[in-house]
DNA sequence: TCGTATAGGAGCAGT
DNA sequence: ACTGCTCTTATACGA
């Protein structure tokens, strides 16, 4: 890993074209190639190049370039305050606990809390036009697309993603005669999309990751 | 700007919960507070916190906050291999070109590439579910909902954003009686959005973005 | 503030 | 490789 610390600019051309005028920056080189220049704000970087690009450096001039994809980025040093370079020896993973996965699996021993009587059929079920995150039947036996999100949902594209579930479920032999439903999960939703949802006629139980890691309290 | 060579552990909480194991890492702190914990490999940093956090720091360990969202990141230094700062005066701004807006623009002005006789209505037109990048009128006189992208389209979700800006057309007075299509505009996309788009009769026209912005050579 | 859409999105898992 | 889909997505823009 090494870090530069400069006054630089950069031409960025590949997927778009971009030129970055002189500044202050801190352009991290990492063991997998990766490139960043960071200037002062943000958590992004002003530019990057990804894992595996090749470097050629000449004096006070980087050319960074990703021939398979076509891009390439040009660092201009106009000054180098420090250029240092660091083994990093020792990597620790990173563990994430709260993830939609994760929601999904604590869900799907827990369905009592999204309806009464649902039978679970399967995880991540496959259709034609995707994975439904929580497939179950209800008491009169019709399917139940069930779609789990960990966070508040605000946009509308949901809903469309959950019709598009119920229209494949409803031209699978499997489910010839029955009437599909969907209901959506999350911790909260914006009014227009309940709205929508409800248009649609799919569900909604406000349920968080929260909730679903407590101590649970099944039905009597 | 700080820039903190250390081996550290690290734990967040706040929209999920995650622990970082102990390993090499490069400790970023931004002008604006931002905090970035970059490890050996990837664009993304291993945890971060946003810009505007509270920093609280004792030896060995830094607390950083940002109580409005109930975000929290300790970091604990195992071992400081540098820690240095800079001034960061010069800020040099980002001057990106061929983004979708401005592809919108140059296309408003080529509408013949889209369709023969399609006439401008209005651009980011207003909708109850969002704007439309180009709304235009056909021979017939019918809405037509023209959604751009930049780049290769492979998700389904583009076909569900125009069906949505087609199905609020049909329901605002302006537009009763008409008949809405709606059209996606993009260098590529992926077969099986082709197919969902043919299959929702939505149009499709390959245009890229050199092509606009190549000399014009509009219709004899 | 919320709602909506873009991003050089990145990253990951399945086919 | 292509597809689908989540992400502590970030970030910008508008009502």
């Amino acid at each position: 890993m090494r870090v530069i610390v400069c006054r630089c600019s950069a031409r960025y051309t590949g997927r778009i074209d971009a030129e970055l005028e002189p500044g202050d920056r801190i352009i991290l080189v990492k063991q997998d190639a990766t490139v960043l220049i960071h200037g002062a704000s943000g958590l992004m970087p002003k530019n990057w190049m990804p894992a595996g690009s090749e470097w050629i450096e000449e004096p006070g001039r980087i050319v960074v370039s990703y021939p398979r994809r076509g891009e390439r980025l040009e660092i201009y040093l106009h000054e180098v305050f420090s250029d240092t370079h660091h083994a990093a020896e020792l990597h620790g993973r990173l563990i994430k606990l709260g993830s939609e996965r994760e929601m999904s699996d604590l869900l799907a021993g827990q369905l009592w809390r999204v309806e009464e009587g649902l039978e679970m059929v399967g995880r991540e079920a496959q259709t034609p036009v995707g994975p439904i995150d929580i497939l179950a039947t209800d008491q009169a036996g019709d399917p139940v697309a069930i779609e789990v999100k960990r966070a508040r949902v605000a946009g509308g594209e949901v809903a469309y993603q959950v019709q598009r579930y119920l229209d494949a479920l409803a031209g699978m032999p499997d489910w010839a005669g029955t009437r599909p439903r969907g209901i959506l999960v999350a911790p909260a939703a914006a009014r227009t999309l309940l709205a929508l949802l409800e248009q649609r006629g799919i569900g909604f139980v406000r349920i968080s990751y929260e909730l679903l890691a407590s101590p649970a309290t099944p039905p009597s």
